[in-house]
DNA sequence: AATAAAGTTTCCTTACAGGAAACTACGCTG
DNA sequence: CAGCGTAGTTTCCTGTAAGGAAACTTTATT
């Protein structure tokens, strides 16, 4: 903590566009440095003025500049009514405080990971797009081939929301007791807990991309 | 906050099992009595007496006991010890603080649901691929467009998981402090909440498909 | 240049965080 | 049962820094 009476270091810096936000991201900063980023940033982004924010919350515009300044360190009190004010929920401030950063998995094309899906026989190729190790998740996306015009399929039924969208070729495509016609481009949404599943090809090859979501809940 | 003397009626309460952990985290509560909570619950989980906490910690075991039974609150920076003492996050603490608990659609190519996504500019098309009238849902996929190379675009964060897939042109694409240069076929997952977006499009026309599950838990 | 708006800093007060130590509750042993 | 040790709670106290009011500085507008 800086001596109350001089400008903060990190303030000037940022001031000069020397340090980015990325870089804070990188280092575990104090928590009210953290904090002042991440209350400024919020702000300036809903177009609200030091005042607006001071008057909404119950606190003075000074104290709001010292925050956002990392000037002084905030009680609890004050610092859930600045983020009510900001509508920057609690949960959201802190979630990048001591994150891992960066983690996103790349998966270039044609180079999923090779799946069988259970009841599904030879003509198609299965494509998972993303696979995640450690980190529990419930999107799962998928690249679908299929070569075959004569293939049968089954229906499947599981938990959650699917959403599939084709990339090439025709396919009709049931759902229940609908059957939708669909061509490059098109897209479907559904509950995934009624029987669907492709019906005909009408058009191969076909390259479809399905993202189901696993309810987990 | 409760007269200092008096023994906290929460804590009661809890003694008496009769306010159960979800519940608790269903109503929002004081900061302070929320940090109790899940510090006691981590510092019992992790089989630590309060004596340990508190030497570890460089805190008294009065202001480490005043704490779990939300009789204070406590500043940030000893807040920040209590936790690194314990083996809890400052993210993972609070990050149920304040979360709120939420037919086939065909979208046929081109006739998405127009929409604009705050924080953007003109430059780029964002077409809603689903949108359900009544049941909630968690699951949404929009098709965007990106036709000027020279826009800029913030960051998003929000919480969930997002799956992107580059149909057209060739795009670098931000995801906290890395980027990923993505070409046709590509595809990226990850957690929404960490800052996200197009940081430079490198070959336009851009048509890139995203999938974002909003977590609702 | 003058004025208004927006943000920062200084000076000051006082509330309460945090510590030390007394106290309470509980478990174990002889 | 008494004594002792351990674990946690509460009381009493003090010093510091959060937070406010207002002066000051910077920026934007006319």
């Amino acid at each position: 903590m800086p001596p109350k009476n001089a400008p903060s270091r990190h303030i000037s810096a940022l001031k000069k566009g020397e340090i980015s936000m990325d870089r804070d991201i990188d280092t575990k900063l104090k928590l009210e440095q953290y904090i002042a980023m991440r209350v400024k940033t919020r702000r300036t982004e809903q177009a609200l003025k030091i005042t607006d924010v001071a008057r909404i919350a119950g606190l003075s515009q000074g104290m709001v500049s010292k925050i956002e300044n990392a000037q002084v360190s905030t009680s609890l009190d004050t610092l859930g009514r600045l983020c009510d004010a900001i509508g920057l929920p609690i949960s959201q401030l802190f979630s990048d405080y001591d994150r891992p950063t960066g983690s996103a998995q790349l998966t270039k094309a044609g180079q999923g990971m090779e799946v069988v899906r259970r009841g599904t026989e030879k003509g198609h190729t299965y494509q998972l797009l993303s696979y995640h190790r450690g980190k529990k998740t419930t999107l799962e996306p998928f690249l679908i081939t299929m070569d075959d015009a004569s293939e049968v399929f089954p229906t499947f039924s599981h938990p959650g929301e699917e959403f599939i969208y084709l990339l090439k070729g025709r396919i009709l495509y049931r759902h229940g007791n609908h059957l939708y016609e669909m061509e490059p481009g098109d897209s479907l949404s559904f509950d995934a807990e009624i029987p669907h599943g492709p019906e005909q090809l009408l058009e191969v090859p076909i390259q479809l991309l399905s993202v189901i979501h696993y309810d987990d809940h």
